[in-house]
DNA sequence: CGACTTTGACCGGCGC
DNA sequence: GCGCCGGTCAAAGTCG
């Protein structure tokens, strides 16, 4: 874990806009909580919102092999439990995957665009509009919960998440995404699809 | 029967 | 070099 540390690519905008398509638009988030709250209380949270703060974001909070910046915001548990997590891509040059899948994420680290954020909520699962599945579990130390390990389903997407509950609060869930998505959003797209359907009808006349 | 989850094994990186 | 830990694989199980 040691060496330099990994540069952020800032995650793109949370609402979908004309310039950035809704990949990363996440359903039933109030606008006035799309803000992470200060780096200096991130253990502040507005218990009015569900989905409170994105903390690993913007550079306030940057998601490295070394110590996260978010530590000496006193908050050590989530810090660790983010903080612990390496990058390890599984990257063929060309498509995006190693052949040895048996070697896959083992190899030389890369960077990736990565971000995270709490959720306080029962369920583990946010849903995101995406379709992910499972591919591992496992026991972290420091916490009584065990991390999921979550991929994209879509063949050409290789996003990965990972879910986890705050030991110290139980109620919060971190979420940290890892990659882009290259395709919309399913369930956007099936809310939109019949609505551009009658646009485009309409725009006949 | 396909999609998905569970879970133990495996492997690489890192600290000591 | 060794042991710990995190991340991934893949076979088996479950579900709709």
């Amino acid at each position: 874990m040691e060496g330099q540390e990994l540069p952020i690519t800032p995650p793109p905008p949370l609402l979908p806009t004309q310039s950035n398509p809704p990949f990363f638009f996440l359903p039933s988030i109030p606008s006035s909580s799309l803000h992470p709250p200060p780096l200096d209380s991130p253990q502040v949270l507005n218990p009015e919102i569900d989905w409170v703060s994105l903390l690993i974001s913007s550079g306030q909070v940057r998601l490295t092999d070394k110590k996260p910046m978010i530590e000496s915001a006193n908050n050590s548990t989530m810090a660790e439990n983010i903080g612990s997590t390496s990058t390890t891509v599984n990257e063929d040059p060309e498509k995006g995957y190693y052949k040895d899948k048996r070697k896959a994420g083992r190899m030389k680290k890369a960077t990736r665009p990565r971000f995270a954020f709490q959720t306080r909520s029962a369920d583990d699962i946010l849903d995101d509009g995406y379709r992910w599945r499972k591919y591992g579990q496992k026991a972290v130390k420091n916490s009584i919960y065990p991390r999921s390990y979550y991929r994209c389903t879509h063949h050409t997407c290789s996003v990965k998440k990972q879910v986890q509950r705050l030991s110290k609060d139980t109620s919060i869930v971190v979420t940290t995404y890892e990659g882009i998505h290259n395709h919309p959003c399913e369930k956007l797209m099936e809310t939109l699809t019949p609505l551009l359907k009658q646009m485009h009808f309409l725009s006949s006349f």
